[in-house]
DNA sequence: GATGAATGAGGCTTCATTCAT
DNA sequence: GATGAATGAAGCCTCATTCAT
């Protein structure tokens, strides 16, 4: 009974942590700092990717809510369960999904913005790197013309409200150079005007489908001409 | 014209709310071809009416997948089952809501195709009434634009792909006619150019807000002047 | 027509709510003020006793973990899905089944403790309506002795942690003033005498089973003569 | 047993983090006959001892039910799935922490009442040795508390039942015998005073930590003398 | 015309368990 | 001995829809 009494003397002293509870579900919240259990970040990077890439076509292709988890288990050739494995929620993989997304296109907006361009130039190249973000992560940006309105509402997109700020403020100041300095016309609504190519250009992920004829680059071309010069003859 | 011109201005001022957003499957189910045993059309076509327009806001607000039942009931201060007195089914009144709105805009655009216009003044005829109806069925088109592309593919949407033909060939045959004719540049890719002027019309859906400082005509004038002109200053 | 837009402009004030959201869950939450979708008090509160008092009885049986809803709804000869037209969740079953156990409880302490009785009375005056407590309410009793200890973590349930103090409060003021009018011992570690009379008396309803022969009042008649008397012979 | 020890020396800082308390079911298997392909008792017995150790804080924490594979192997520093290379599942978990806790229990049972002591001798051995038992198996007591109920059921479990009722007999006994030999009052319910002992003794679990300031002797004092004499002054 | 209550199907998520490495 | 990834079953909950009153 000694020996007995010794081991369990042990274990007496495992801290087995506190009080906490929960009778259901907390997720939802933003990263509450410790009590995670599942990865976020932890397995295979490569094959989180793979399966976000997944993710995205068939939210693109069929909205966010018309997207079951099953459908992109399928197309994942996995169950349903398994992806829980590598995400939290079927939100956390919208969220991950246009984070890394605007990531990426910050990444090529910011560079043009910082190049010292004129502001036709700098049109120029927001529009062709526009075009090229929908060349590569065309699932992406179709989800975010979708859904993006919905999602700004919770604290956990928050990131997309300010991108839209920081975008809208690009424009907006490009344009507004540009008439300052003669090169855009002067009786413009310059917020219609903003809305106008930002619209005409982001919409056209709906439509694109790399490796259709078109590059990006070309169809920046096509659209700049168009934007910038008019559909009708010069007279 | 006129009298759909009043019916539909009502509806324009319901407000609708919130921005929220659900996370709900999409039931698409077969189009259950025939035994129905519910009205259809009996009941007051006014109340139906009323309900369609309390609908569309809640659709166009949420998304059609998003948008229970409930959520459309008690915009309408009635509990959920108390709508299947007037409709088959949720996805009936979204049928009802875009048919109605694909009838009347085609009424504006048929007027304005069989008036014998030159391809630019079409141009901006149809440019004009797109506005219009933007502003007069804002719901609907906000609808249209979101959820169209699902719904295509079921046969009871078949007046959407038939209207998306008719809709092409018009836009398509005015650019050519312009081109052909001079008025319009010959270096455009012309399908290109279509959706161009497509999406740049019809996305101005999500941010319009009737009464909101623009008229639908001075809008319309302000993009048909960047779509003809460009917004770059001629040289 | 001129109805019609009466009618509409009805429902134009039925606030539809604000800018919320959430592309998912948001229960658990506690009473958040408006944006409540379920009723929580509106249907008929008869039926809604008798479902809690079915869930009460399974929750008790099984534990509230291992209770499923579907078993709830199946000892209530409905589908589980049919709950929720009821409740909010099932943790909110669980919720109002001891908050209103607790409300009673303390009507029935308070009007102990009120009447002005010398320690001996109140003690033996809080244990007989302990045993009552424990006839009328047995499940929310058992529910409570089981599962009270995790669920004081949770906002939701401050009310248990609330209850639970003034209830220590309550006997330790009684053995207290006992001890210091000399009716109870004065050799006594009070807060050991408390745990003491406490546990015995609850855990009671582990085993007691309304109409087995005991009364409530017999029973206490018998355990506060052990407890004050104790079971060895007086020498 | 200095290994032993060492090793545990180790687990007891690997916090174990919150105190959280899921939602879900139980999977009452039938008891899953022969065919098994997992060791049950092959590898180290003392990482075996170390883990049911680290186990069984985790279950008296959280609750059987609530306790997820996953949390023990996060308070074992492991991955859930590692646990099944020492265990057959969760079940044989508890199945084998109850067990040996049990057979200890009895081995000091026994030496009691095989030790030809007087009835109050008896009485006051066996709360003296269940309050060892306590200090000693804390979380077993506290999982046999919460959980015994349920597990009776399972043939697996059968000796629980066992237990219970050579528990029964012996107290019983004891009791009968300290009536029939006028130490014990005669005026007992005996059925209910056993309730009494046992719940009052037993429940104590529920409250008391090792190393609170009072040794299992001490408090085993004190409840003898409640138990005995009663918490009023005798008169 | 509407209400209240329910149904049934399906959705997201959890978790014990398995198994190749 | 352990990891990483997956399976499958089950759980909670939602929602379109029905129907008697």
């Amino acid at each position: 009974m000694s020996k007995t009494n010794q081991s369990t003397e042990k274990q007496r002293t495992e801290e087995q942590g506190t009080e906490e509870q929960g009778t259901k579900k907390q997720r939802t919240r933003g990263p509450s700092p410790a009590a995670k259990k599942k990865p976020q970040v932890s397995p295979s990077p490569e094959r989180r990717r793979e399966l976000l890439g997944i993710a995205a076509e068939v939210f693109a292709e069929q909205g966010y809510n018309a997207t079951t988890v099953r459908k992109i288990a399928d197309a994942a050739g996995m169950l349903a369960g398994s992806l829980y494995y590598h995400f939290d929620s079927k939100e956390s993989m919208l969220e991950e999904i246009l984070r890394t997304f605007l990531a990426e296109l910050w990444d090529g907006y910011d560079t043009v913005l910082q190049a010292g361009l004129d502001p036709r130039e700098t049109l120029e190249a927001l529009v062709t790197e526009s075009f090229r973000e929908i060349d590569r992560h065309r699932a992406a940006v179709a989800i975010y013309q979708k859904e993006s309105r919905h999602l700004v509402a919770q604290e956990r997109f928050q990131y997309l409200s300010d991108s839209q700020q920081r975008f809208e403020k690009a424009w907006l100041t490009t344009l507004e150079r540009g008439v300052a300095e003669g090169v855009f016309r002067d009786d413009l609504d310059v917020r219609l005007a903003y809305r106008f190519v930002r619209d005409t250009v982001w919409v056209a992920a709906s439509w694109y489908r790399p490796g259709g004829g078109h590059s990006p680059e070309e169809i920046a071309r096509q659209y700049l001409s168009m934007v910038l010069d008019g559909i009708s003859v010069r007279t």
